[in-house]
DNA sequence: TCGAAGACCGACCGTTCGTTCGGTCTGATG
DNA sequence: CATCAGACCGAACGAACGGTCGGTCTTCGA
């Protein structure tokens, strides 16, 4: 247990939300499946059994990682600008906020965007997954139907390469380094084309 | 050995290939590292000490798939149509074919797309996707110098968003359910935008 | 000052991993 | 019919895995 005022109490130790931090890196550089508890244990600075004291077990570890980065993907489907507006207005909406949240939050969501239903967790997230890039394609259908978009191809795959694209981002993007205004451009990118012919 | 005519002499058997595509049917459900040697064994049929009568060990297997997914993948930009032609053209000619070959050797690009570099067999493949989105990149930049295309945004973004559209579609392409034609519903989103304002 | 509890550790457990080895069976060749 | 090589197998190897256990050290509240 913790004191109300100020947690952390005893000893500084290291709190479980550091170690998730260096755990998810190691999950990304080396693969869900291919860290061991010892290589997080080596890259946290302690020993493997000191980590059990902190964590129930590995896919513990997992769970946390994909929770966060689901929780923050959710958010943004509750926000103002994803609930009033055009279709239209509302998809660049969360665009914009999605690739927002896949900077701020990017080892968990690359996480997240990596897993294959191997274990329980896995399988939850996957269906979280799912249930979010459905409302995305229920708001192509709408944007399509209001008449606010040309529908050059099937709605339905309109927003599975709207969701590739975007989560494409992690894939790449460092923290830190960035000159232009990522969010924008890629919104844009996304709605006006990557690489529209020239204005005669 | 195998005689010129007729290959697979002595026992019918199953064949390399055979096995390397149960191997990399199993290495993309389960994830590579998630896959055990007796995994393998039990999707062919065959015991794990015979498979290792056809392959020096599960390395090799992952690079035997690489290569066949690499070797496709740089043969297109051997072809014609990627050689001669406007720098738009020429781009426009490598999408199609490299949505086509991604459907025609879906399973060994979905694993090369999946590679993080835990091995020198992964390390090599890595390179060499970094060399082949290395020169649509150049491509890029060319189309836009010669203003073929408006340049919204850094063509090395564009570049970047382009390969990452174009790859999601291993995530969730079907082989033989294609009603549509999908190499060209892809290249034409690329180019003109998933979701382009309606003309008023 | 002292008891309690959290942070941490070394040693160890049973299991599973990729790989090896010695050998059997089969079928085309001479 | 004898030979030979390739396809295949059961059993076992050392290493590494995720996880457990009993105990030590440190710090704070009473």
């Amino acid at each position: 247990m913790t004191t109300e005022t100020g947690r952390r109490v005893r000893r500084p130790g290291r709190g479980t939300g550091s170690l998730l931090e260096v755990a998810v890196g190691e999950f990304i550089t080396r693969g869900y499946d291919a860290t061991s508890m010892e290589d997080l244990s080596r890259a946290a600075g302690i020993t493997k059994s000191s980590f059990y004291h902190h964590f129930s077990g590995k896919e513990a570890l997992l769970r946390a990682a994909l929770e966060r980065a689901l929780d923050r993907l959710f958010a943004i489907l509750d926000e103002d600008g994803a609930r009033t507006g055009s279709p239209l207005a509302r998809l660049r909406h969360i665009v914009r906020e999605q690739v927002e949240v896949l900077v701020d939050e990017l080892p968990y969501v690359t996480l997240l965007l990596r897993v294959r239903g191997n274990t329980e967790s896995e399988r939850w997230a996957l269906e979280r997954r799912r249930a979010f890039d459905a409302q995305i394609a229920t708001l192509v259908g709408e944007a399509v139907d209001a008449g606010e978009v040309r529908a050059g191809v099937e709605p339905t795959l309109a927003a599975r390469l709207l969701s590739g694209l975007v989560n494409s981002v992690v894939e790449w993007v460092r923290p830190g380094r960035s000159s232009s205004n990522l969010p924008e451009d890629v919104t844009r990118v996304a709605f006006e084309g990557i690489l529209p012919a020239a204005a005669p």
